[in-house]
DNA sequence: CCCTTTTTGAGATTTAGTCTCAATCTAAAC
DNA sequence: GTTTAGATTGAGACTAAATCTCAAAAAGGG
């Protein structure tokens, strides 16, 4: 499997942009993280770092690794975006709960092949989807 | 079937609250629309027909609602959130062309059903969910 | 009518995200 | 190594969605 730097810089080749030190940092902090984070986050653990981005080239910068199928939003119920990487695990949804706010990843494959078929019979080309299941979790539905 | 405004009512009374005439405003105008409509097309239809509301009730109100359980937010891919009335319908979710903008509904209750046993192997107790398909429609895939 | 609680509106505030623009960097061309 | 055009950045202004504040108004129960 190729790295993402790679991967992203052959993207950023295409549309003759340059893999900055910048874009660097954020792509590694993206993918230094498991599951979702919001784009803030990424600001402040730079900053933490020492590895100073401004909050435009975060979000400058999240845009292009969407665009390049490396990272995705994803909406928690939240009323700002999350983001995660999707490159080198298989794809998942989530489970909210809107007690705890604890987000458990899932997936399931026969969701994925009826939501193509719906697809399909609209007529319609898929490029992305999420499922957000909002609820209780285990330890808080007593 | 119940109307609406009976449930909202029923809904605020158990909050010690009342169902005035800016709530049954708010209301009508969700209930008068089918599929989804943002925050501040329902302040400015209601300004429209001279029912003035404020910014602060609609929102307010659209919180209510979406705890009674008439109404539903739903993530279109934009930078803010709709919202939709699920009374009196079956539940659907969405197709969102990102070039035309159009969106889709559809539903399908395959999905559903293996969506509840996802809940239920997580000891997950679900209120609600959304599904969202991003991608081109049948007149901008060529 | 009185009192308490609810409700509202206007506008201030917050927060996420975008935009502007001058300064800096890069890469290719000479 | 210079030049030059285009890419890139950061600081802070700006925008837009949503929330908050607070005083005034309305409602409900005695």
């Amino acid at each position: 499997m190729r790295k993402e730097a790679e991967i992203f810089e052959e993207y950023l080749k295409t549309k003759k942009l340059n893999l900055t030190k910048e874009r660097k940092a954020i792509l590694n902090q993206v993918f230094a993280t498991n599951g979702h984070l919001e784009a803030d986050e990424i600001f402040l653990r730079l900053k933490k770092d020492k590895k100073d981005v401004s909050r435009a080239t975060v979000y400058r910068t999240l845009g292009l690794l969407v665009d390049s199928g490396l990272v995705r939003k994803v909406y928690l119920g939240e009323d700002h975006i999350h983001y995660e990487h999707t490159h080198g695990h298989t794809h998942h949804d989530h489970l909210v709960c809107i007690k705890c706010g604890k987000v458990i990843e899932f997936s399931d494959k026969k969701i994925e092949k009826l939501q193509a078929l719906v697809c399909q019979e609209s007529g319609f080309k898929e490029l992305s989807h999420t499922v957000q299941i909002f609820g209780y979790c285990k330890d808080c539905k007593e």
